[in-house]
DNA sequence: CACCTTACCGAACGATCGTTAGGGTGACAA
DNA sequence: TTGTCACCCTAACGATCGTTCGGTAAGGTG
């Protein structure tokens, strides 16, 4: 008889497995969308089984949730320390769009899911995830006004949300498959450094 | 006895109650997480009446959805007409900006719904406006690509995509009571057309 | 060997969902 | 007065939801 997870691709743990799947099915249909009995088939398992790793629903959310934000906070604090001692501030955003950018496309889907479902979530789920979310807000507020030291501060929140609205909104559209997050992330950043006038 | 529709607000029919609420809790929450029980809780009525104007709940969100396109092609043909014989590409883009803006933050919330609950609608409601949508974003290609005529078709697209993404997120975080929709729409055209290098 | 833990399962619970059948009422026309 | 119609109702249907209960098989530990 062959041995459990004889498949390189079952070496997932159970717990991982449903992780992931419930990641990719949030993701592609929504939280209250996807019931537990659709998570479980795609984790290859029942939805009992569910409960022996994970209280609820919600708190299967929540940890997806939590390993979103984890991974943008990982991007950046790397982003950080690529750039470590480089003052000029384009290229300093730069690497910090890049590891925005390349946390919402990795393969783990947690951080895609995040930003796309985060507004349809439980209000309670919804009300633990916000203060993680401002502490990541107040990094770039912080790396944008140090960048943009003459801007107003209203001006540099502006320009905050505008760029995360380019950042995230690329998910709807943008496939890793027909050019590398580098070139996207630099196209974001000369949109936002240049403007069009620059091409013309 | 007082007369039926006393009150003002109360002049809309059942059916225009129906779908205002309905596209407000859409919007809100979602249209999963939103009960047939909820919407006519908020329409003063029973959850059965609601099938003597719609057919089933997808109906009703079909016709949010339309409305909701119908919304930003009305604006985007009237942003036409106030910028007819307008060369000057800038102006004429902040026009059409303006426009697709003021759709977003109408009181009529039917634009503002489509666009935030689209991608977690059921398979079959989507089908269904996916051609109307292209079609708008055909219109907005159309004319990126008169405005940027030294551009590639591809850098035109994807202009296109992340001017969305400016106009679109801004959903999340604008608060129309904070500051017009105009400025805002000048400063998302501005951050386009002359990004931060031009403020320093 | 007994005993515990880990990881899962089948079956069913109550709640809520979209939906339907059938009835009532007031306005208005004949 | 009677009939028609628009509009809304009460009550309940079957389906699906998240969740719970009581298991069981495998593996480690003493």
């Amino acid at each position: 008889m062959a041995l459990a997870h004889a498949n390189p691709a079952d070496a997932e743990s159970g717990r991982e497995r449903i992780l992931h799947r419930a990641a990719e099915l949030f993701l592609a249909r929504g939280y209250a969308e996807t019931s537990l009995r659709t998570i479980a088939d795609a984790a290859e398992m029942r939805p009992a089984s569910i409960y022996y790793h994970f209280e609820s629903k919600d708190h299967l959310l929540t940890e997806i949730l939590d390993r979103g934000i984890d991974g943008v906070m990982t991007a950046f604090d790397e982003a950080e320390k690529r750039v470590e001692g480089v003052t000029d501030g384009r290229t300093r955003l730069n690497a910090h769009v890049a590891g925005h950018m390349h946390a919402l496309f990795a393969n783990q889907v947690f951080t895609a899911a995040h930003i796309t479902i985060f507004p349809f979530i439980p209000d309670t789920v919804r009300a633990r995830a916000v203060p993680q979310r401002d502490e990541y807000e107040a990094r770039w507020t912080e790396l944008l006004e140090g960048i943009a030291t003459q801007l107003p501060k209203q001006a540099v929140a502006y320009i905050r949300l505008s760029l995360f609205g380019a950042m995230n909104s690329s998910l709807h559209w943008f496939d890793p498959a027909n050019g590398t997050v580098d070139k996207l992330a630099a196209a974001i950043v000369a949109t936002l450094w240049n403007g069009i006038e620059s091409h013309q």
